[in-house]
DNA sequence: GAAACCTCTGCAATCGATTGCATTAGTTTC
DNA sequence: GAAACTAATGCAATCGATTGCAGAGGTTTC
């Protein structure tokens, strides 16, 4: 019915409540500073003119945009979905908006957030991606670290930034400590994309789980792969050109995994009949194939939350500390239908070998 | 090296080019009305300061904030996170930043659109979340459509907003054909969630195919479902229950299908073998799961860039039409391996009593 | 050569909220 | 009862870019 002309500014309610537009700011920020009468006017006036702060203003005023940015390498992929979800609501609870950046063709993503701040329409970065370029970063963020930025799930090695991840390498240990406990000996692993810092990083925890219980680690075993279920595929037809093959697979995520299962099948293989195999993720998928894959879950939506919290915290405290804060999250191991005692043949005749290297 | 103090102002780009800030501003916005040698100066002084325009300040003045709001149901969802990369992209090359908003608890969600708006912060509403109080968004958009909004996948009945989708009901009816020409008689469906607009279109274009080839539609084939995998296996035990069974399944989406499959293989039925299921969507999910399944594949790469493409036309265009524009992208049926011939025996049984039906 | 017309540039107001400083009135202290 | 203090409010500058208007200088027209 009420036909609005223009938004209501602070002049209007001001006007309406008789006040000036000084203690209407103050009335809407600092409520305790304004007696409670005019305070009441005032909420009066705002209910009526249906007054809502101009955004831009406050930001032009106070130099702050209550937005975060949020860089990610791939929106699509329901691994950051689910964080970015999460990161939302944070978010939103605290009265920030939420700009995404997905990754870009080329490497103008680190020239792309620059723009953001420099514009002024960020106060901080939250960074999942990476891959961004270094120097980029290092340019945004200066010496004394003005910019507030959290690097979320990746790392970017040998940089002081503030971290939020999960215990990526201890995981992958007991992940591939679970299949050993099954009775496992011969155990492969489809690796992470070639470059990416979490790929060593699970490596690193399969190949000590491997050496802790001295087992032998053949590099035929590990398997190019990647995080994308076309790579589990590729892996799993490499997997069947393997004359010695393992009894367990431990995939670098649960993409690759599920892919690995389905070239399994593809060709006459059965999981976990012939092979084990434990993902790594938990995503929704998991628990839904057939059979529902085992894996280390990923505490996405405390990782989202958390980080964006922090993120906030640090926007807000203003204390850029000079030193960088790493916070690490852990996993947990969800046995679902995937991984099983390994098949008695395959056990015996892989034994004699096996005992061989020993 | 250089540490900068403060972000540069278009005051410190004219001091160095010694003009005013008007022609800065002009020589940035219209180059062609300033001097050939005044813009080379700016443009050197711009390089040299490293200057980038506070989007606030322009905001305030302009009053467009270059920036679009994305309402979805549930950005953890692989069908709307894809959705969203496109979005954000299309919005990214033509220099819009995107805030999303995630659907909150409550129907809060309304009055936080209409926040974004009155505060300034957004120029306009991509809407993907059907389940918007419609009193709001009307309250939003006043009576002229002042606000450009365009509604994406879901549809809000019976209101005046532009549009753009795939042709729900059509590629419903063509996936049930696809298993009518397969040899399937007794074709069940898996519906979608209760009162949303999808799972009524859906139901419709089955129900039509059903009718035009002359088959019988029974009640207690209408499965119960839902859009998550949860939902297709409960689906799957309600099937198991019934005496007289479907040969194949429609269900009302890919995630709902992998559920349900997934649900037919705990109880020992095969799929394709003993039960045909067609999904819908065509997630990344649907190539990869074995077998891998049969769908309509959803444009949604490309759902995404052109809804973004008409919201920001709408924005800049300025012309509030009157006639909402209805764009409807067609869906494409990805042939897989979920779906096959029925099986000869449960034919041959349920040959007599669906003759003696019709 | 005066009028009309460009082209280029600068002045200063403007967008809407916030905030340092000043002012008024009322209260406490000794 | 003067001084000191506190509470509540207003004035006006400020954030940084854009833009209507006007003026300077030059060119074209008749």
């Amino acid at each position: 019915m009420t036909l609005v002309k223009k938004t209501p500014t602070i002049q209007d309610v001001a006007r309406f409540a008789e006040v000036s537009t000084a203690t209407v700011s103050r009335a809407l920020s600092s409520p305790e500073r304004v007696s409670e009468q005019t305070r009441a006017r005032i909420s009066e006036a705002v209910r009526v003119t249906g007054y809502t702060p101009n955004q831009s203003a406050r930001s032009l005023r106070q130099r702050t945009a209550r937005t975060i940015l949020v860089a990610l390498p791939d929106i699509g992929n329901p691994f950051f979905s689910v964080i970015l979800d999460a990161v939302e609501r944070e978010a939103a609870c605290r009265g920030y908006g939420v700009l995404v950046a997905n990754r870009f063709p080329g490497n103008s993503s680190g020239l792309r957030m620059r723009d953001y701040f420099m514009s002024n329409r960020v106060d901080g970065l939250l960074l999942f991606d990476g891959s961004v370029d270094l120097e980029q970063l290092m340019m945004l963020t200066g010496d004394p670290m003005p910019v507030p930025l959290i690097v979320a799930c990746e790392e970017i090695p040998n940089a002081p930034f503030h971290t939020v991840k999960t215990d990526n390498s201890y995981a992958a240990e007991q992940a591939t400590r679970h299949l050993i406990a099954l009775g496992h000996r011969r155990i492969g692993h489809v690796l992470g994309p070639r470059g990416n810092v979490l790929t060593g990083e699970r490596q690193r925890g399969y190949a000590r789980a491997m050496q802790v219980a001295g087992l032998e680690i053949r590099p035929e075993w590990l398997l190019q792969g990647g995080f994308a279920m076309e790579a589990g595929q590729v892996a799993a037809a490499h997997f069947m050109c393997l004359r010695d093959r393992p009894t367990a697979i431990f995939a670098a995520n649960d993409e690759s995994a599920v892919g690995f299962i389905s070239g399994l099948r593809q060709r006459g293989l059965d999981c976990p009949g012939d092979v084990s195999v434990v993902g790594f993720d938990d995503l929704e998928l998991a628990a839904h194939v057939w059979p529902p894959l085992t894996t280390m879950r990923q505490p996405r939506a405390a990782l989202g939350r958390i980080a964006a919290g922090a993120l906030i915290d640090l926007i807000e405290g203003g204390r850029r500390d000079r030193m960088p804060m790493h916070m690490v999250l852990s996993s947990e191991m969800i046995v679902r239908g995937t991984t099983a005692r390994p098949p008695a043949p395959a056990t015996s005749e892989a034994g004699p070998s096996a005992l061989a290297v020993q």
